[in-house]
DNA sequence: ATGTGTGCAAACGGTTTGCACACGG
DNA sequence: CCGTGTGCAAACCGTTTGCACACAT
């Protein structure tokens, strides 16, 4: 039988013995419809309009939970690194572009360079054990340099 | 005639009509001697030893200032990027490796990432200019994975 | 019925800022 | 002497937490 990807994230929680209230269904649920890569502020205030009861204590905990639960990934974008961006986990490994005109993100896969980055550091720098967890690429895109033109 | 590194950056500032205070001259001279990449409030109690009377505003202040003026640069390494860290610009690129044991960062240069990151954004995403901010690689030395063994 | 999850408000921690004084040029 | 830089304390802002109540199980 078919579980949407919303049921099976559910079905996780519920078999690490974790609740199933109105909040954690719809912070999901923003953040599974949301095009961007919101922060703890903005899925708080999509959350609100669907339930306005809820308060931002809550979406940060719920949000910590979710990470813990390897349902979601916390990323850093602005140049100063100094909020929390979100989205749903996925198996592939990616990383992100950010363009500082727009400031529209461009997701894009790059098994290249884990794989570079990971050996350049275990044959060179005896490192043992390596996790990448950013790659932070700035920089204009093609419409916005076209633009400024 | 020979000027030293710190001269030079003093020479910088002065250039851009900046007062070359005792304070900035501290601050700067910490960063210089400093082994690590020291956080605002570390830089803070190494000044103090020197200069008891320093404000940590003037540290905030200063780190700013000496960032406008390209002598240093910012970083993050913390798994949340809670913190900036702080080191003076170099000539040449290079990434941090953090080690999760023993928080020790191993710095290494890495040509090809920045070549496959830069053509793979400007063939394949339509980006026009690319600026990398930040490559976070974490994981385990083989120091401490042998010394958890 | 039990105890996990929530809302509220206060706390937290790194960083910034307004103001009056200090000091480099 | 003029105006930039500093110290102090308070403000800021994203995030966390203590507490009493609510509600999923």
């Amino acid at each position: 039988m078919f579980m949407s990807h919303h049921e099976q994230m559910i079905q996780v929680l519920r078999e690490h013995g974790l609740r199933i209230t109105e909040q954690r269904r719809s912070i999901l649920d923003v953040i599974e419809r949301s095009d961007k890569h919101p922060t703890a502020e903005e899925i708080f205030d999509d959350v609100r309009k669907i339930n306005p009861g809820i308060s931002l204590a809550t979406v940060y905990r719920t949000l910590a939970m979710l990470r813990e639960n390897g349902l979601i990934e916390q990323r850093f974008f602005s140049p100063e690194h100094d909020r929390s961006h979100f989205e749903l986990s996925t198996a592939s490994d990616h990383f992100h572009f950010l363009c500082l005109g727009c400031g529209k993100i461009i997701e894009f896969e790059s098994a290249d360079v884990v794989h570079i980055l990971t050996d350049q550091l275990k044959t060179n720098h005896s490192v043992a054990k390596v996790i990448i967890t950013c790659v932070c690429v700035e920089g204009y895109c093609a419409e916005c340099v076209r633009r400024s033109k």
